[in-house]
Parts: C-alpha cells; sequence; structure tokens
DNA sequence: CACTGAGCCTGCTAGC
DNA sequence: TGCTAGCAGGCTCAGT
C-alpha cells in the first residue's frame, strides 16, 4: 500500500528518467483508471507536452507538463508506476492483465501503469484546478513547517480518535495505515486516544516518530510487503524495520512482550499494544 | 463536527 | 484437494 515514503520513492526515480521526454501517445486499458477529463480531452493535453518534473504531494504523484498543466497518478492500493527504456522490448506476459494505462514517448521509452485492484486514477489538472487540490490537501510531514509545535495545534483543535485524524489528508498528508499504526506505536499512543487529550509530551513523541519512521522508510526505498516497486521496478527494504503493523493479535509486543490486540479504527485494521499504548496515560 | 457503512476491486487465505 | 467466504485498504459519498 504506497504510502508517503513510497510514492516519494516513485517520484524520485522516475523525475530524472522522465524529465525532458515528450509525450507522443497515450492508451487506456481500464476506462475508470482515468478520472478526468474525458478520454479524448485528455489526450489532448497532453500529447505533444513534454515533462517538466515529477514531484509529490501527499500520496499523489504530479508530472507537471511543459505547459503548465499536470498529470496526476495515485497508486491507491496496488498502483504501480514503471519507467521502461524501450518499448518495444516485450512486457511480462503474467503482467498484462494488470496493465491499465500507459504512456508512449517520442524516444520509444513508456512509462506503464499496472494496478491489479483497479482503484488508482490518473487525472490532468490545470494549474489552478492543481492549486485548488493542493489547498484541499493537510500538512507535509516532511516539510520544514511541520513543527512539534504545528502538530500540536493541529491535535488540540480537534476531538477526533488519534488514528483517524492522522489518517485523514486533509489534516495530514501522506500517512496510511502501516505508518500510523508504527507511529502510534512508537509514541506509545493509544490509537483511540482523542487527540484533544494528547499531553504535549506524547504530542512531541508523536512528532518525531512521524519523522523519523517516514524519513527512515525513503531512505530505504520504501516498503515492500506485495506489489510496491519503485519507478524502475526495484522493491523496497523498509519492510523489516516494521515492528508491529502486519503482526496478527496475540503475538507478543517486540518491546515489552505484551500480546498485540487487533481493533478497528476508522474501519481500517488497527494492530497495537495494550501495555506500551495505554488508552489512559 | 464526528463517525459509520457502502462501494469500488482482485487476489490471497483460513476454514470447511 | 477444492471450494467459498472473508479480508485487505485509500478514498468518496450518503446518511446518522
Amino acid at each position: 500500500m504506497p504510502e508517503l515514503p513510497e510514492v516519494e520513492t516513485v517520484a524520485r526515480t522516475l523525475n530524472p528518467v522522465l524529465r525532458g521526454r515528450v509525450i507522443a501517445g497515450f492508451q487506456l486499458l481500464w476506462h475508470r483508471t482515468l478520472e478526468r477529463p474525458s478520454l479524448t480531452a485528455f489526450i489532448e493535453s497532453v500529447l505533444g507536452r513534454s515533462i517538466d518534473s515529477v514531484g509529490r504531494r501527499g500520496k499523489l504523484i504530479v508530472v507537471r507538463l511543459s505547459d503548465g498543466g499536470s498529470i496526476t497518478i495515485h497508486l491507491r492500493m496496488t498502483g504501480e508506476l514503471l519507467f521502461r527504456a524501450d518499448h518495444r522490448l516485450a512486457r511480462p506476459i503474467e503482467r498484462e492483465s494488470h496493465l491499465r494505462a500507459r504512456f508512449e514517448f517520442a524516444d520509444d521509452s513508456e512509462l506503464v501503469f499496472y494496478d491489479t485492484r483497479k482503484f488508482g486514477k490518473i487525472t490532468h489538472l490545470s494549474a489552478g484546478e492543481l492549486s485548488e487540490f493542493d489547498a484541499s490537501l493537510g500538512a507535509e510531514p516532511l516539510a520544514e513547517t511541520f513543527s512539534a509545535e504545528l502538530l500540536r495545534t493541529i491535535l488540540e483543535g480537534r476531538q477526533r480518535q488519534i488514528k483517524a485524524l492522522l489518517l485523514d489528508q486533509s489534516v495530514i498528508v501522506g500517512l496510511g495505515n502501516i505508518y500510523v499504526d508504527e507511529a502510534l506505536h512508537r509514541a506509545r499512543i493509544h490509537p483511540l486516544h482523542r487527540s484533544s487529550k494528547i499531553d504535549a509530551e506524547r504530542s512531541n513523541a508523536l512528532h518525531s516518530a512521524i519523522v523519523d519512521i517516514l524519513s527512515t522508510a525513503i531512505s530505504l526505498q520504501g516498503t515492500t510487503l506485495r506489489d510496491y516497486r519503485t519507478g524502475l521496478g526495484e522493491p523496497g527494504e523498509n519492510q523489516d524495520r516494521l515492528r508491529i503493523y502486519g503482526r496478527k493479535a496475540t503475538t507478543p509486543c517486540p518491546d515489552c512482550g505484551t500480546p498485540l490486540e487487533r481493533i478497528v479504527v476508522g474501519q481500517r485494521s488497527t494492530i497495537y499494544c495494550p501495555s506500551c499504548q495505554p488508552l489512559t496515560t
């Protein structure tokens, strides 16, 4: 499940290889993968444009085009963006049924989009639409401006379950189920804790945990549990660093040995240690 | 505002 | 062994 570190890695690996390339063709193999505009309008908007840069905002990959417009790609659950230097070379047959879209460049290289579950979305946005979308998103946790004070202010202003709050992309971007569970465990905060009732010490610990965990994951090119690959097809190496995500209930906490518990928070499966992360502090 | 549930999807797996 | 129900989860929308 690509979250901030995975999306960041895809953007970083694609940026140097896509920059300057001219889009010569687009193929859509699953109609719902293109969210907007219509296929004909999309093709008209991107054909002949060259790529200025590949970046990231939240969990969204933003491909900036020479005319000011942008292509955005959301990988959702199983999306994979892969650069291939030569489209004439055969693609792996076993993957073809999951190919949802394809960009072809003027020099015969290509960018393919695989997405088993079909949740991924591609859009074209004008400069205005992009800034509108940008404004609807929350704070970037690895930006200079994301201070411990800012996080404390965010938590104080809401009365929500902390896990649901951290998953809300309009508040803080980039965190998904994996890194939220990891960060809450590191900071020793119960996932159901009311955000406004988290004290300054826990809040500061949460800030450090989020920044550290995301930074480490990026340095290891992301967490590959199953589908995720970088823009060049390499798996990440952060999966070995996960402390509790993916473990079953009753397995011992890696810190204290207490059996872990599983609950559902914000409709997401949640693993935590009832001893390290007590509900009342 | 906070929260819940359905829907979008396919592949894996636990359990019969 | 073979089948099926249930689960996985990012995000949106409708409803309480």
